[in-house]
RNA sequence: GGGUCGGUAGCUCAGCCGGUAGAGCAGCGGACUUUUAAUCCGUUGGUCCCGAGUUCGAAUCUCGGCCGACCCA
């Protein structure tokens, strides 16, 4: 394999052969790529301090600043020239005039392009139309933009370009930029949250010997020293609980997920998820717990918990709906009857009129969750929490005491989309291992997604895992929910793509 | 996997009842000392996604392919 079919195609054009002729003009005159300016302003920071004062007061100050950017407007009036520059925090505009600068260095400037990056000092002042701007003294060129940027009013339309060159979408979109800003903050409160509540966090293995913890395709690799195949993680499930029977009886990991299956606008081959666990809690806790993190999150990252969806608001403050598969199919259907929902046969029967996807070996619990997700779950805009899923699809979960078909797990869907899943932790280690032969049997009859059988797993929940309930949640689809993200590509700053 | 829409200058887009490609921005040259998507004058720039077919002639019509967006599975 060589890197090469990587690398797009040169494409050479007359603007870019333009700025690569000026870039050599430049290296014929010294150092062209210098690093010796000293940044001491940022554009926020400026509007803060300095935006509500005078013309007056500002000519009175004769305040020194030092700013650095890229160039994203330019407009040059033969004598003198504004320009727009933008660093991380916001954009300031500097005036350059032959009276400060001399004709010599104005006319060095007039040949900056648009993408160029620079640094300029000078005195703050106040336009006529009352902006505040930089009085350039000196304006250098510190890095030459060889590509020209899109149309300035514009920008990148092209929702291919704009994730295949995520530079280009940062440069020129602000709303991508405060995406990616929010996804920060979203995952700062998340830790703080947890360390709040006295979890430690872990680092648990991408590469795993046997894949467990969720019932998905793996991505497949080989370690060439051991000579074996290995799989990159569809969840650190196993291991996490894990670490609970060695005694950490409150940790959280916050890691990518690999699954090997399609891609769509909500799901990435590659996706970030928290999984926590806590000792001596079970499902209802964390229903509650759960509710607090969100409302949480909200209110820290965004100031409220009510929120705008795609049109449709929200309150991450209230209360989650709670309701069971039965209750949760009913309530769009409620024409269905208990019995008729418990009946294998009608399930089957409803399932083929609606031409929907099920596994006909499933029993009663399958085929009612098959029938929810035709049905229901795509309805679920408010946040709501679906209890009672049956033993065959969670091999994991502790099954309810009263009612051994069902196990005491929760989904939490919200704008219709799953976002949590959470349960009481299956620590009985004779159970678990039935469990597993019952995956590896279905596995064995073809169902690719089956789990495998940790031999390792049965070995240390023999040693004893306290009575514990874990959850993990999708961050990824927590970061649409609250940037209004209608695909998961707008919230991954490198989703993945065809090769170009 | 199926359906719909799209791929034309560096970018944003027109042109599509067939007649050999246009605008705005960006670039280049010129005018302009408070502009802000600056303005005004001039000007350079094209594998019309790829391949085949129909035709005297294809960006345009037909078929196949590639890539993408959205919807459905």
């Amino acid at each position: 394999m060589t890197t090469e079919q990587n690398i797009p195609q040169v494409d050479e054009n007359q603007i870019i052969a333009e700025r690569r002729s000026k870039l050599k003009a430049i290296r014929e005159q010294g150092v062209a790529f210098p690093n010796d300016f000293e940044r001491k302003n940022m554009a926020a920071d400026l509007h803060a301090a300095f935006g509500e004062k005078s013309h007056d007061e500002l000519e009175a100050e004769q305040v020194p600043v030092s700013v650095a950017g890229r160039m994203m407007l330019k407009r040059v009036m033969g004598k003198a020239s504004f320009a727009t520059i933008q660093d991380v925090s916001g954009r300031i505009q500097l005036f350059i005039s032959n009276d400060i600068t001399g004709e010599d260095a104005h006319a060095v400037f007039k040949h900056f392009d648009l993408g160029d990056i620079l640094g300029a000092t000078g005195v703050l002042f106040k336009t006529k139309t009352g902006e505040l701007s930089v009085r350039v003294t000196e304006v250098r060129l510190l890095t030459k933009a060889l590509r020209p940027l899109p149309e300035k009013f514009h920008g990148l339309t092209d929702q291919e370009q704009k994730y295949r060159q995520r530079y280009i979408d940062l440069i020129t979109n602000e709303q991508t930029r405060k995406t990616f800003m929010i996804r920060s903050k979203i995952v700062q409160a998340i830790r703080e949250f947890f360390a709040r509540h006295d979890y430690l966090e872990v680092e648990t293995p991408m590469l795993h010997p046997i894949p467990g913890g969720a019932s998905a395709k793996p991505f497949v690799t080989h370690h060439n020293a051991l000579d074996m195949e290995m799989y990159l993680r569809i969840a650190p499930e196993l291991y996490l609980k894990r670490l609970v029977v060695g005694g950490f009886e409150k940790v959280f990991e916050i890691n990518r997920n690999f699954r090997n299956e399609g891609l769509s606008t909500r799901h990435n081959p590659e996706f970030t998820m928290i999984e926590f666990y806590e000792a001596y809690r079970d499902y209802k806790y964390l229903m509650d717990f759960t509710e607090r993190l969100f409302s949480e999150v909200a209110r820290r990252v965004l100031g409220t918990t009510v929120i705008s969806y795609q049109g449709k608001e929200l309150d991450l403050g209230k209360p989650f709906h709670r309701l069971t598969m039965v209750q949760a199919i009913q309530k769009y259907h409620p024409q269905f009857t208990d019995e008729q929902l418990s009946n294998r046969d009608f399930l089957i029967n409803e399932l083929q009129d609606l031409k929907a996807k099920y596994k006909p070996e499933d029993g009663v619990g399958g085929l009612q969750l098959s029938l929810f997700e035709e049905l229901s779950e795509h309805l679920l805009f408010e946040p709501t929490f679906i209890v009672d899923y049956p033993v065959e699809v969670s091999p994991l979960a502790r099954a309810s005491d009263k009612n051994p078909g069902i196990t005491e797990r929760f989904e939490l869907f919200i704008v219709g989309r799953e976002i949590a899943n959470g349960f009481s932790e299956l620590n009985d280690s004779e159970d678990q291992e039935a469990r597993f032969d019952a995956q590896v049997a279905a596995k064995e009859a073809g169902d690719e997604e089956a789990m495998f059988k940790d031999a390792d797993y049965i070995r240390a929940l023999e040693h004893g895992l306290p009575p514990t309930a874990g959850e993990g949640i999708g961050i990824d689809r927590l970061v649409m929910l609250l940037t209004d993200a209608a695909s998961i590509r707008d919230v991954i700053l490198f989703p993945h793509m065809r090769p170009e």
